[in-house]
DNA sequence: ATTACTATACCAACTAGACGGTTTAGTAAT
DNA sequence: ATTACTAAACCGTCTAGTTGGTATAGTAAT
């Protein structure tokens, strides 16, 4: 549980609110923020990019447009806060999946898989952040860049040597867009079996490259 | 040269003119349809897909916004003709690649894969379509859908597999991705040498199953 | 205990401009 | 006369962002 906090010491250099007010309000109120937050991603999810606006947030979350704006200064501000904590959370389930993986083989690759795949239950459109990003201002990917920046190098240093390894993450962001946009029903490409392809595949070439 | 007609043939049903004044404009202009596209792809991956508005777009082509409605009744049929655009010239592609790796283990695959790339000098920012789409109205990515049910059936046939082959197929999506998104620079996933990469996997792989 | 003040956390109404789209009038080539 | 546009005004709606205000809670001096 201690390792939750290392995503925190990640980034301070935002001067917006970013990464201030996180916990949960002074009080032990669960914090508006998140809730408009979880509430920009479903809206991303469910009608897509451009439909992410302070009026529909209004409707979804019931908290008046004053209200977001205390909160998210502007549009760009939500979209960052948005995508800051999606590399966050990637964070701080990478450290946990790579606790579990001890002793596995190349647990450092497959660590990294997993959280970008994140099978849990509060991330069905975890690509929203980044559609919203992209689609208001592609700018706002700054900080997705510095992590995935830093993940491609240490992905050079699995077994499978840096060009498979990148391909193998490739995959499961591609997967994953597949499933946000709609592409490939439920059958197809159903979490869990695919984390146990993706998996078994690294084993394998991990055989196979020594 | 006859196979670019076999991708015509796929989407007749829709109400718009999305199929319709393809050719080079009854004289042989290079049709500014084709230009408008181009510059809606261009400003979806310079500016995000939030910026691509007629007013935009004026600026762009240096077409008035008149010309830019008699070739497109409204957004949502310029969004639909940028993907179909994209189906289409995918399919063009993988019939261009099947035919050059004749002979060559998993063609099909191959194909595919190649074809999703289509690491073409046009196409710098093939995604900026799917990016518009999900945008504006992810309801357009329907022809994206069938296309995409189409090859996962294609994928089951696989030497390797249809899970390791979808898996693959994701790969080259996510990388993309990555590339149209600004998240890897340059010399991290240079197209030729990703091409290797991906073909040496499917040949590796086809050899262990056996 | 009351008064005075401050900070936090909101809300509701409004504004200026952007956007999609329409319309009208006209041009130029076939 | 039809096709393929240009040019520019215009409209209703949507949107980001502003303003000014309220409710609540806490602080702290009297």
């Amino acid at each position: 549980m201690s390792m939750v906090s290392s995503a925190k010491s990640a980034s301070a250099t935002s001067d917006n609110n970013v990464a201030t007010g996180k916990q949960p309000d002074k009080c032990g109120r669960p914090s508006l923020r998140e809730h408009i937050l979880d509430a920009a991603e479903a809206l991303v999810a469910e009608q897509g990019a451009a439909r992410l606006t302070f009026d529909a947030l209004v409707q979804q979350t019931g908290v008046s447009k004053g209200g977001l704006l205390y909160h998210f200064a502007n549009k760009d501000a939500l979209v960052q806060a948005m995508l800051q904590r999606l590399v966050d959370r990637k964070e701080v389930r990478r450290a946990e999946f790579l606790k579990d993986l001890e002793g596995s083989r190349d647990a450092n690759l497959k660590s990294i898989l997993l959280a970008a795949m994140s099978c849990e239950e509060e991330a069905p459109a975890l690509h929203s952040a980044i559609l919203a990003a992209a689609a208001n201002n592609p700018e706002l990917l700054a900080p997705l860049r510095e992590q995935t920046d830093a993940l491609f190098a240490e992905l050079d240093e699995s077994e499978l040597g840096g060009e498979r390894a990148r391909l193998l993450l490739f995959a499961v962001h591609g997967a994953r867009l597949f499933e946000q946009l709609g592409l490939c029903q439920y059958g197809c490409c159903d979490r869990e079996r695919f984390a146990e392809v993706l998996l078994g595949l690294v084993d394998d070439l991990g055989q196979t490259a020594k």
